[in-house]
DNA sequence: ATATATACCTACTATGTCAATAGGTATTTA
DNA sequence: TAAATACCTATTGACATAGTAGGTATATAT
């Protein structure tokens, strides 16, 4: 359900929260710490700079650093960018065709109740309560 | 995250529980009124009647039963005997290998708290409040 | 008895996702 | 100028998903 992108992701959040004093951790010695691979991190990476949680620095001596507290990261933002999708059924997915049986369905609400839920709960979680 | 069997599964207890009057429900009608593949529906069904939930009658004028009230039916017991596994995470499978950063981990109490509360809703509804 | 309807069983398949691996380019600093 | 870094794109093997397909066993209705 929660694949290893998701996961590697909040991994490297955390590391790099725990590494950065005052300048810029590169993804070699995140890769190092965690035992990941180097190549793989670089393709989850992407969605995070682009959405500016992470900012990356090129060249000799760069590397990556948070752009906020660690309190204003919420793990439901973090897992929304790295995973596809974290809705429990196809029909909840953003960018689904519209359900045949809607209204006739009987079984919706349970499932937005279990997505709801979920939701809840990565929201409430920050990168804060894992330093 | 839950697959069409888990979701197919659930709709057949409906299906059933709304259509046994004293009878047996043949599974050909289900199809039909579900919209879904007879044969795909057979394949999804053993788990369910070989751990007592059904009943299933072979021959003429046979086919399916529940053998309790629907409220005696929690979702996480339909939905953890028909997918493959509930887990957010790999390594809280069931017969997962032991993690061998356990100790190290940082974020296996956050993915614990997930897969809780996923079971705890699940086990809060039961077949009854769908009918 | 026989035909029919049902559950039950096993194999196969097309498609897509996952988890990387691989090889490169662009950019900045030492 | 060399080295270190981020960044980009293609490919691959393994596996899961969502069925399709064809059969066997069993009980009932006629």
């Amino acid at each position: 359900m929660i694949s290893t992108r998701g996961r590697y992701a909040l991994r490297v959040m955390i590391d790099i929260a725990t590494n950065q004093k005052d300048g810029y951790v590169p993804m070699k010695d995140v890769a190092l710490r965690q035992g990941l691979s180097l190549k793989y991190l670089e393709q989850i990476l992407p969605p995070l700079t682009k959405n500016g949680l992470l900012v990356g620095i090129q060249g000799k001596g760069g590397g990556y650093r948070l752009t906020r507290e660690p309190k204003d990261y919420h793990m439901s933002e973090v897992l929304n960018l790295t995973e596809k999708d974290l809705a429990p059924v196809g029909c909840l997915k953003e960018g689904a065709p519209a359900c045949e049986r809607k209204g006739l369905c009987k079984t919706i609400a349970f499932w937005e109740g279990m997505d709801k839920v979920i939701k809840d709960y990565l929201e409430s979680y920050t990168l804060a309560d894992f330093l």
